[in-house]
RNA sequence: CGGGGUGUAGCGUAGUCCGGUCAUCGCGCCUGGUUUGGGACCAGGAGGUCGCAAGUUCGAAUCUUGCCACCCCGACCA
């Protein structure tokens, strides 16, 4: 069975030279986390900077890969913006002394810090280049693993009356942080990603945006990624290093596993007393500016290919594609290609009307049943294939990626056809998803139950939990599952917690993630 | 950073126990021809310091020692 599987995803990669390295694969296909991998290779790759172990877990973004999270962020901007917010931008580097005024933000981040020690090279005399110990930095500079540091300490010269609030700033950039261990997408050392640093004049208006900007990303996940998600509020030890409440959304990838895809953080007072930043309110007096912060990765595109693909390859959501329909012309002769071409041309004009973008596939070099996989692999939600006998009839074939349904549709309106055909998809896609997590979410009452369901079924677990970090802990370490959240809008009941029997109140979501 | 595993052409591999026609095969790549409605076929061709460095030997991909890199599991984490 393994060596099947195996043979049979080298089969279909070495078409494309996407051969990534299956040594591990043969020691055991266990699950369906391995294909990823090679998905992943349309979008991205491990940097190739095998020699030089300092940059292991780096990531190369291909153009096509980019081309999706570009997708992704012009739709956040926009929702950013809509809901108030402006782009900014912060210094890479941190001085260390930044970091250590919060507590428990640089106990959580300590661990996995780039650090920027000298600012010269020089010859060593021996035509070798290295760094010159003469120049030291006085103080060390920290490659930022997130901004609130460096943010906060620019807040303070921009509030001084409750007249300078709210801010509320957003910033595109990259951050590193050296992981132990990294896993292409979900945790390289280097992520692209967007964090919103916002200050208020109350605890209440900060709630109210951690929550409001946790909407904003279910609604992009549910709506534009067509990616199911879990809305809730993260345990203590799960919390951000930092804050006093961390909100979350979490999905379901197809093996079960779950994985965080966003995160909202209620900062309360800490960063502002951290850094000093008082505001005089409207009543006269000196308090401490309340803060959030929220962000989502490179990460998400990880959970695209994880929610959506099939054994064919990536499965896009028209809404995030950044080619929608695809054009392949089937043909004998030049004058066939010809006819074939002023009927493809006029279908892509007809799209572009109506803002789909399209490709016309007219390579030479290619042989069409060629393009039909490449395209599949690379997720484009509808291909339209134009031959000879359709010339003739008035038809295209129209076939859909998420289902592989073909049908040859009439040339007349084919334009509304596919405009229809990709909300379809869109829809789809997403109800698929939707009923995926619906049924693998498992109510549980014991332990045993607990533990057999993680192991049979995988999913998400839904238990009683007493409350207390120590029993979250336990059944970490004897399960490896993680409360992944404690979902917003959670129904109360009365029960006991599975692992100690103490007594509960509503029930939390469990799971093994990425 | 702990445990386990693996390094042979762009990718995937055979050969390693037992040293000597041993550098194998498939894919990809290049050239020519025939093809083109689901990943074409035929013929020819290019491409390798067998991870690196020492050692043993008449002789090392193969044995010894050291080093390096990568992968998986764990701890850590978006």
């Amino acid at each position: 069975m393994v060596i099947k599987r195996i043979s049979y995803i080298c089969y279909r990669l070495r078409f494309l030279n996407l051969q990534y390295s299956f040594q591990n694969m043969a020691k055991g296909l266990t699950s369906r986390e391995e294909d990823y991998s090679t998905w992943y290779n349309e979008l991205v790759t491990k940097a190739d900077l095998a020699e030089h172990s300092a940059v292991r877990g780096c990531m190369v973004i291909k153009p096509y890969g980019y081309s999706i999270w570009e997708k992704m962020q012009q739709v956040l901007d926009g929702m950013f913006k809509e809901t108030g917010h402006s782009n900014a931008y912060f210094p890479l580097f941190i001085p260390k002394s930044f970091f250590s005024k919060e507590a428990a933000h640089v106990e959580g981040f300590a661990t996995e810090c780039a650090v920027v020690t000298h600012y010269r090279l020089k010859n060593n005399g021996k035509g070798e280049l290295i760094v010159d110990p003469d120049a030291k930095l006085e103080e060390e500079l920290i490659v930022r693993p997130t901004s609130e540091t460096i943010i906060w300490n620019t807040y303070k010269g921009w509030i001084q009356s409750y007249r300078d609030l709210p801010i509320l700033v957003n910033q595109w950039a990259n951050v590193v942080r050296w992981e132990m261990r990294t896993r292409l997408f979900l945790r390289t050392a280097e992520f692209l990603w967007q964090e919103g640093h916002t200050a208020h004049a109350t605890a209440q208006e900060a709630i109210a945006e951690t929550e409001q900007m946790l909407g904003v990303y279910a609604d992009f996940a549910e709506n534009w990624m067509a990616m199911p998600v879990v809305k809730g509020k993260k345990s203590a030890n799960e919390r951000f290093a930092g804050a006093l409440e961390t909100y979350c959304i979490e999905a379901m990838m197809q093996d079960g596993k779950a994985l965080q895809a966003g995160t909202s953080h209620f900062l309360g007072q800490n960063f502002a007393k951290a850094f000093d930043v008082k505001f005089t309110s409207k009543e006269g007096k000196l308090d401490y500016v309340w803060a959030t912060s929220w962000g989502v990765s490179t990460r998400l595109m990880g959970a695209l290919v994880m929610a959506h693909s099939d054994d064919d390859g990536l499965v896009l959501p028209p809404k995030l594609a950044p080619i929608q329909v695809v054009i392949v012309p089937i043909y004998k002769s030049d004058e066939e290609l010809e006819s074939i071409s002023a009927v493809a041309k006029s279908i892509s004009a007809d799209l572009k009307k109506k803002g789909i973008s399209v490709k016309f596939d007219n390579r030479d070099t290619q042989r069409p049943g060629f393009k039909f996989a490449e395209w599949e692999l690379k997720g484009v939600p509808v291909r339209i294939a134009i031959g000879p006998r359709d010339i003739e009839n008035g038809t295209v074939e129209v076939a859909r990626r998420d289902t592989k349904e073909k049908t040859v549709l009439q040339l007349v309106g084919i334009d509304e056809k596919i405009e229809n055909l990709l909300n379809q998809i869109q829809d789809n896609i997403y109800q698929k998803a939707k009923s995926f997590q619906e049924n693998n979410i498992t109510p549980v009452n014991s332990y045993e139950e607990f533990k057999e369901v993680l192991d049979n079924k995988a999913g998400f677990v839904s238990a009683h939990w007493d409350g207390t970090p120590e029993t979250e802990q336990k059944i970490k370490e004897e399960t490896k599952a993680t409360i992944r959240c404690i979902p917003l809008n959670n129904a109360l009941e009365d029960g006991v917690c599975v692992f100690s029997g103490k007594p509960s109140v509503q029930r939390v979501l469990f799971a093994r993630a990425y």
